[in-house]
DNA sequence: GCAAAAGTGTTTGGATTACACCCATGC
DNA sequence: GCATGGGTGTAATCCAAACACTTTTGC
């Protein structure tokens, strides 16, 4: 019964991938979106999404469209999850998955290439109406960033590489929409392991505060050597 | 740059489902497989999957693949990773979709059909080698599996209607490999909504058991007006 | 000095842990 | 009675929340 279809016939699909690049910025976490040059959803605002070529992987096609759009290489993606509504492409069945990348919104400058007009920030929460499925995909996918934030150090992903723990703890309050105590955070982070680089912030009108580093290596060993947990 | 190919050669790819049916019994966590009854991989052992319609969506097709194996029907479907490395499956770029279900072994009753010469419950730890890629989608599929498992009531749906805690503490002690304290995990679990059903396990050699079921409704309305969570 | 945010310490109550003990059943 | 697991209580400890206080900078 299941194969009752001739195999062949199957092969009239297409598969896409849609990215959802995460960035954090002034307090708030913010999402890439370009304004599309093309048919369909000519002029609207998206997501960064292609086709996926025939003979190449999820994770190469997802580094690809990334690095077209964004000129940065080297970026971790975590894959999201798949939308497959016969409807969700006007232009035939085209199921899509979903990436996403975190970057640093300072490090890197998203260029407009030939398919896409303009780009964009917006911030998570002040989104409009996107083309495609494209709101319920950054909707899902931002509930899957909120689960990593929580198990995994991924928050220095999106924020700069020096960084205050005061922008680290906005970080989390944004995104999970909640005020923290400042001592009770600080207290919280000691087991992550933080260099204190000892160096100030600038141009700010009150006491500087001081910048950390994620110490990535110091965590390695930690995870294999005494199995350390992050949470938050 | 991107749409520099002719969008209609994209259509050339098939996309799949394979379903990994939990179940739990005996203290373990057991997956449900079948021995494949055509090629590729004739005679060997996999998960179930098939193809999904033109005009299908994947929460259909899930539940269809679902349907016809196991006879149960409005079992909740999980959906987990996609797999698309090109050459994972010998007849073509076919790229798959794990669902995963969580069931009650008892309550079912899984028979082979046309495409499959045998179906066997296997205990997750005891896997052998299985066709395609298949032990790679059950060992992240376990991990999604056993996040779930920490943040939602699905235990529920693996356990008998009628359990004992002790059941229920096995399963958590077999998903996370580790042993617990009885007294602490029934301290542990005293937010969960539980009905106390003041019956008796029966058929064992030593005090029988309380037997408990889950409370649905109420924790429905715990989740809604306090904001409960679920948290293991 | 004042505003603003950095940075730290103390207290309290609730949760987690380790461990001990009693109970009910089959044989 | 004894083996086996069911079921509960207690004390010690850890952790999180609430809150107060001091410090350092720009203006």
């Amino acid at each position: 019964m299941s194969y009752k279809i001739k195999f062949d016939n199957f092969f009239s699909y297409s598969f896409s991938l849609d990215c959802v690049i995460f960035g954090f910025r002034e307090g708030k976490i913010h999402i890439l979106t370009i304004k599309r040059a093309m048919e369909p959803f000519l002029g609207e605002w998206a997501i960064p999404g292609d086709l996926v070529y025939p003979d190449e992987n999820l994770q190469d096609a997802a580094h690809r469209i990334l690095t077209e759009l964004t000129k940065v290489e080297n970026i971790e993606l975590h894959q999201g999850q798949t939308y497959g509504e016969p409807k969700r492409h006007p232009q035939g069945r085209v199921i899509t998955c979903a990436y996403f990348a975190l970057v640093k919104i300072e490090d890197i400058n998203p260029e407009a290439d030939s398919w896409a007009e303009e780009v964009q920030w917006v911030p998570i929460k002040e989104i409009g109406k996107l083309a495609f499925d494209h709101n319920l995909i950054v909707e899902t996918t931002f509930e899957q960033l909120k689960v990593k934030l929580q198990r995994d150090p991924i928050c220095f992903d999106l924020l700069p590489e020096k960084f205050t723990l005061n922008e680290m703890q906005q970080l989390y309050e944004y995104a999970f929409d909640l005020e923290m105590d400042k001592a009770n955070f600080r207290k919280k982070i000691k087991p992550i392991p933080l260099i204190n680089l000892h160096e100030k912030q600038t141009n700010v009108k009150h006491r500087p505060a001081n910048l950390f580093k994620f110490d990535q290596s110091k965590y390695l060993e930690l995870v294999q050597e005494e199995n350390f947990l992050f949470k938050m």
